[in-house]
DNA sequence: CTGATACTGAACCATACGGTTCAGTATTGC
DNA sequence: GCAATACTGAACCGTATGGTTCAGTATCAG
């Protein structure tokens, strides 16, 4: 839906709605880690992890490499800084627009001070 | 599942991950509409676009009120500042492994100059 | 009252998600 | 070589998502 580029949006912000992800995520931001690790410290099987490490990596979130046996997963380059920059920038406007209305509401409070009378909710 | 707090997490980060809720989220953003003005400018019906909405409002992003016959959907107080706050936290931790990480890049980047000859990949 | 407008809810559909089990394959250690 | 380890892929399951249609209900305009 929606020829509109974010496809990266798309899958970072998927990426990040899944609390055992962010987890994982937090793990290896302490320290490299293969599935075998992850999938015990989270009680999940083997096949489950290995899905949520392909999620992230196909966010671009942690990049894996097969050394031997074991899959080392380790952070990617933070691509992050696009989805904080997203936020920020609509924080901004947020902002802005609250500004106004903050007026509008400073504006309403002095009147009902002046009919000294105050509404509930 | 997991215990693990962050439900609010879970539906913030969910609600970002649609490209028409963030267009939703940035339309709101430039002034208050309707759900029909949503729809009509998203080509999608009422009913989705009221879907969309309702997990906007779900995540705490945007207020609705129904005027009568109206539901006039606004952008509500900024909660996303705790999600911009986690991937700044994350972030942080992330730099300081790539920071020790460039150390080890730099020498090895020095040692194939001293070698005089370059791998691509 | 009547018709148009604006939403709302239920039902349905195809696909994706989070998780599992089970049956491999590839590596490692003895 | 053989068993244990570490992953991988296919298949399945229940639930959620993104979307639709259809049939209301509530409100507004005349």
């Amino acid at each position: 839906m929606v020829q509109y580029q974010g496809m990266h949006f798309n899958t970072a912000f998927a990426a990040l709605a899944d609390a055992t992800r962010r987890g994982v995520l937090e793990q290896l931001a302490r320290g490299d880690a293969s599935i075998t690790d992850l999938a015990g410290r989270f009680e999940m099987t083997l096949t489950g992890m290995k899905k949520h490490v392909s999620v992230l990596e196909g966010a671009g979130l942690v990049v894996t490499e097969k050394v031997g046996r074991v899959r080392r997963c380790r952070l990617g380059v933070c691509r992050l800084e696009e989805e904080a920059a997203w936020i920020e920038r609509f924080h901004q406007l947020w902002s802005a627009r609250f500004d106004a209305l903050d007026r509008v509401i400073a504006e309403l409070k002095s009147k009902e001070r002046r009919h000294g009378r105050r509404k509930g909710k």
